[in-house]
DNA sequence: GGTGGTAATTCATCAGATGACTCAATAGGG
DNA sequence: CCCTATTGAGTCATCTGATGAATTACCACC
């Protein structure tokens, strides 16, 4: 059984010649389709396509890579998986923005797909990625640009579900509804960080995998309050430009909901 | 000009019903081949396919997605770029690793795209995740499992070169291959941070991109000295079990060449 | 028993044709 | 004159069928 590395060899050896890995040696030799992804890769890459642009129709691309049709679109549908390029049927092929939201979409499969084996190594580089979103969310509070609403808006929606729970059965609690104000409060702190490489992988990391399992165990009594409190904590550290005191209590904040995720298992 | 949010929507859907973002509306209807890709997603997150296991062969996939082979195959390519699946031809198509190495593949083409965008914003995730590293590094060294070799092999072959770099014409120094074992150093150091997880995001950061530019600045005299005093400085933080000077020392020299790549634009 | 070749299996690629969808130009009515 | 509905060209989506290339396993042969 080999390594199985040649997997996305037209898209490792890009860059420049022959990179660290898949050197030489190795199985991997290029399929058509393979080079036909690097070609448009490197238009790309080469500026002789830019973000918004629209690719030559299927029959001229083929005819330009000499490949068939069929060959071409099985190398447009994998750029597509990637988030560069998107095809819209009955108008054409364009390029993504390339935002780094879009690209990093791929990423969030990955957690899903292996989430079970490298659960508690995710949510370490989680904590790191958020514990520093969190800090220079706060550093950039006062400076001009600065957008907190987002992360206020869903931190008072939250409260009010939180008021309510109070009252309501806790059968009756949408929990689901809560877990999702959490993950976007979560990810407005990440915007906030003025970083958008920052915020997408934080986008990619947190959510997910954690929604199933979190959503067994928030059925535990007085889990939102608790949440909603530290939420309420970060939050003011970050308006009050207290970098230290979001740190800190963005990581107290995750290593709780790590040390529930533990428990639960 | 739409938000381009339904370039990946089969994976985005995938692990609870409607995810925050494209719930409903939207444009994005999910083709025949979107809804193959996150079938064979699903039957590897459901564990009816392992890593390593082999797929049914194509007709008989395309028949119980009901299309045809032509999108399957489609699909099948799309999991292949995402680094989950690799065909082989004669062979059949298996389930690769899911090692986090395999499944960041696709990020490093995402940074190789939009470099030019956010260059200084993936600069700063890099340091982040590269200090943490370091740390952690550090921290386990003296821990049954840590394993330095390939960082002290890289660092020895890098001091030869330097060593040589007295003697020859610039001309004739091969500044890419010490490039490669500066790379070889951060991505030892990576792995040895004992989170692959990590390890495999900073590979994805870290060569590529910083490659071509480094190559052109790498031509000032004195850069190879530097560079290689820099790395020992850390290397010995860590052997030594000394996180905090590590993390000190890989923040510095990070910030060092970002001052770098700065100046040489 | 070891070795070489051959056949079956499987993916890779091509070719042609039809349907679905989008957009823009155009003709008609108000 | 403006607005709307129809129509047409252009483009991607999908299907069908067939051929080539690579791997594997089996079997005859020495």
């Amino acid at each position: 059984m080999t390594k199985a590395a040649g997997s996305v060899p037209a898209v490792s050896s890009l860059p420049s010649g022959p990179g660290p890995r898949e050197a030489a040696g190795e199985g991997g030799r290029a399929s058509r389709t393979d080079h036909v992804v690097a070609g448009i890769a490197r238009l790309i890459i080469d500026g002789d396509l830019a973000p918004g642009d629209r690719l030559p129709v299927e029959k001229d691309l083929a005819a330009r890579f000499d490949v068939s049709r069929g060959s071409l679109r099985e190398a447009v549908r994998a750029l597509a998986a990637l988030g560069v390029v998107e095809s819209r049927q009955g108008d054409g092929t364009y390029v993504t923005s390339l935002d780094p939201a879009l690209l990093v979409g791929p990423l969030g499969l990955a957690v899903d797909l292996q989430a079970a084996g490298h659960g508690s190594h995710i949510h370490s580089v989680r904590r790191l990625l958020e514990v520093e979103a969190a800090g220079l969310a706060a550093s950039r509070s006062r400076a001009p640009g600065a957008d907190l609403s987002d992360a206020v808006a869903a931190l008072e929606e939250a409260a009010a579900m939180a008021a309510d729970a109070a009252m309501v059965a806790d059968a009756d609690f949408d929990h689901a509804a809560f877990l999702d104000l959490d993950l976007a409060f979560h990810r407005a702190l990440g915007v906030a960080s003025g970083n958008p490489v920052l915020a997408a992988l934080i986008e990619a990391l947190a959510g997910r995998t954690a929604r199933h399992r979190l959503l067994r165990s928030a059925t535990v009594a007085g889990v939102a309050q608790r949440t909603q409190a530290e939420h309420e904590a970060i939050l003011t550290a970050v308006t009050d430009g207290d970098p230290e005191r979001a740190r800190v209590g963005m990581a107290a904040h995750l290593l709780a909901v790590e040390d529930f995720l533990r428990e639960s298992e």
